[in-house]
RNA sequence: GUGCCCGUAGCUCAAUCGGAUAGAGCACCAGCCUUCUAAGCUGGGGGUUACAGGUUCGAUUCCUGUCGGGCACGCCA
């Protein structure tokens, strides 16, 4: 099915084209570029054919221009075709042919700016894959945010998404998890201690000691104190690997035990925070899978295979440096334990094995150092890195008024994005997030998200939404009938105009936001949608209008309607009927 | 110190792979509810796009340098 929107976009392609061929032959005319002006002064499309080509022909662009116009072939659908500025052909399009976007919308419905640009082609989305050794925070929430509005706005153009978390359930920091939950166990227990300071400080970490208590018992009651450990130390981050270590030794089999049901309490909640976040996943990759498959082992006899490792001081290096990365980097340490940089390179060794199109990682923005040794390795094991995006989501950072928020999973200082989703509700939060550029710095102030009033932009167009659904059901005709009243009547004030050309940028949204791999450009849409729809309710009367007009301009309102739910609903946001 | 990202109205941010007079929101000022939801609308002031050069018909956008901010530079994850 053709779309109207490329019809339109195609014709005037092709208009430009016919007119070239015959007032300059072949030259080569592959890129003509039809835009939506920023302005409706400049018409409804407009392209920079002209100037683009003066270079090339030696002339002046507007003559060119006049050259072009002056041999198009005449179309119905245009109005007429100005030159104007340096040499811009603007083309205004004929009311009645900007009015079937009404027509278009109301039988596309939900459907509506879905094009083709992704047909075909499936991309692996990975994204939040926060270490599950504590409750998700506001940080998390915006890679969340991002993750799940980016893979809705794909999939509606036609990718095949598979979401994923990579679950980080391996290494050091799931053990410190398990020996925080221990200590806490045994505080219960009454064997108070001073609590370490590289533990995981958190009530969650109580509260979940407190649940394994109440449910297992006193399986890992043992006498233990700090202070009489084998070797103590001033040292931190070796007091904590000697517990780890302790902990091992008087716990056996346990230990592990208490690990898994630690692990798998820290991930439920984090599945349970995300759903309520509207946020969900196909898959849940996990770390350990890599180490326990043989697949880390099997990278890294491949990368020393391809001569690209080297052993200094007794650990295993890949050499990155080979590869454009600025240091080599340790594989496997001197203990004998491989680096997360291991499994990391397995488990993206194994994404390519999924044959997917395109690969796109959303990482927090510290791991900005990390990418060039991770793309350096699956050089190394001769995977095409050009499919690899990796798009970095700075912090956001928090206000209470003017008071900056700290904010440490470790130290436990932070605002959880339950939290958030409590004070703020769903909706405000995932459209705050999606409100800027994700490698921007986000200032998140607490005290304005949990206002409720009209500071929050999200309210403004849940309103427009909410009004047009207010018009709709006072009308009292029947829902099947709007495209047939679209069709009827002329809608040609001018307010209505710009509303129908609005409503024709949509489907351009879309798209870039899937060339760029962003989403702050739905809301900037849905806002000036909002403002345009706002605008027409205050000045011009709908239901108290006089039939055809008032059939004519529920189906306007009807169409402003589906596209700010479609954009509210690729945004993980409500679109309530009232308010 | 080295690398990456960034610097746009008082504040928070946009600006369609180099395009037209750089746009919104908040804040400020002045107006609009006996009519479909005032969580709204209309009008107004506000800018050397950090600074200095360069590339060209044209630069917020690309290149170089300076200043300022963030992040990363670990046998942590």
């Amino acid at each position: 099915m053709k779309l109207y929107e490329m019809n339109t976009r195609e014709k005037l392609k092709k208009l430009i084209t016919d007119s070239l061929e015959s007032i300059v032959g072949d030259v080569a005319i592959n890129q003509i570029t039809i835009e939506i002006p920023k302005s409706a002064e400049h018409g409804d499309y407009s392209s920079n054919i002209a100037l683009q080509l003066a270079k090339k022909l030696r002339k002046n662009p507007r003559q060119i221009a006049e050259a072009i116009r002056g041999s198009m072939p005449h179309d119905t659908i245009l109005e007429k075709v100005d030159i104007a500025g340096a040499g811009f052909l603007n083309f205004y399009l004929r009311s009645q042919v900007k009015q079937r976007i009404v027509v278009d919308i109301l039988t596309k419905s939900d459907q509506f700016g879905a094009f083709d640009h992704g047909v075909g082609k499936k991309v692996l989305l990975e994204f939040v894959s926060a270490n599950p050794t504590g409750p998700l925070h506001v940080g998390h929430g915006r890679g969340a945010a991002f993750g799940a509005s980016l893979s809705n706005i794909l999939k509606k153009c036609g990718f095949l998404v598979s979401r994923e978390y990579y679950v980080n359930d391996a290494g050091r920091q799931t053990d410190i998890l398990t020996v925080s939950v221990w200590c806490r166990y045994l505080e219960l227990s009454g064997l108070e201690q001073e609590f370490p300071s590289k533990g995981y400080k958190g009530k969650y970490i109580k509260d979940l000691a407190n649940l394994i208590k109440a449910k297992y018992g006193d399986r890992w009651l043992k006498q233990f104190q700090i202070t009489n450990l084998p070797h103590t130390t001033q040292d931190d981050e070796m007091l904590i690997d000697l517990i780890i270590k302790e902990a091992k030794r008087l716990l056996g089999k346990d230990y592990y035990l208490l690990k898994k049901l630690s692990l798998e309490s820290q991930l439920m909640t984090c599945k349970e925070d995300l759903s309520l976040f509207r946020v969900d996943f196909d898959g849940w990759f996990s770390e350990e899978s890599v180490f326990s498959n043989g697949m880390v082992r099997e990278i890294c006899d491949r990368l020393n295979q391809g001569g690209y490792t080297d052993v200094r001081e007794e650990a295993i290096w890949f050499k990155a440096t080979e590869f454009n990365d600025d240091k080599d980097r340790v594989l496997k340490r001197a203990n004998g334990d491989y680096t997360y940089f291991a499994s990391d390179i397995a488990y993206h060794h194994d994404k390519y094995s999924r044959e997917f199109d395109k690969l796109v990682n959303v990482w927090g923005a510290d791991h900005h150092g990390y990418i060039a040794r991770v793309k350096a390795a699956l050089q190394g094991l001769g995977h095409n890195t050009d499919i690899l995006e990796i798009i970095l989501i700075q912090f956001a950072v928090l206000f209470r008024g003017q008071q900056k928020v700290p904010m440490s999973t470790r130290s436990g200082e932070f605002v959880s994005l339950r939290e958030l989703i409590d004070e703020v509700g769903v909706d405000a939060a995932r459209y705050f997030y999606a409100l800027r550029k994700s490698d921007q710095h986000l200032d998140f102030d607490l005290d304005l998200a949990k206002a409720k009033n009209n500071e929050n932009p999200v309210f403004y167009v849940q309103y427009a939404h909410a009004r047009c659904s207010s018009l709709i059901s006072k009308w009292n005709g029947k829902i099947e009938e709007l495209t047939r009243f679209a069709q009827q009547t002329n809608l040609d004030q001018p307010d209505e105009l710009l509303i129908m050309q609005k409503l024709a940028e949509y489907p351009d949204v879309l798209k870039k936001c899937c060339q760029d791999l962003v989403i702050h450009n739905v809301p900037t849409y849905l806002r000036e949608l909002s403002h345009l729809l706002h605008r027409y309710y205050t000045a011009t009367p709908v239901l108290s209008a006089d039939e055809p007009e008032r059939s004519a301009r529920v189906s306007l309102v009807a169409a402003v309607k589906q596209v700010l739910h479609n954009g509210l609903s690729l945004l993980g946001v409500s679109a309530p009927d009232k308010m």
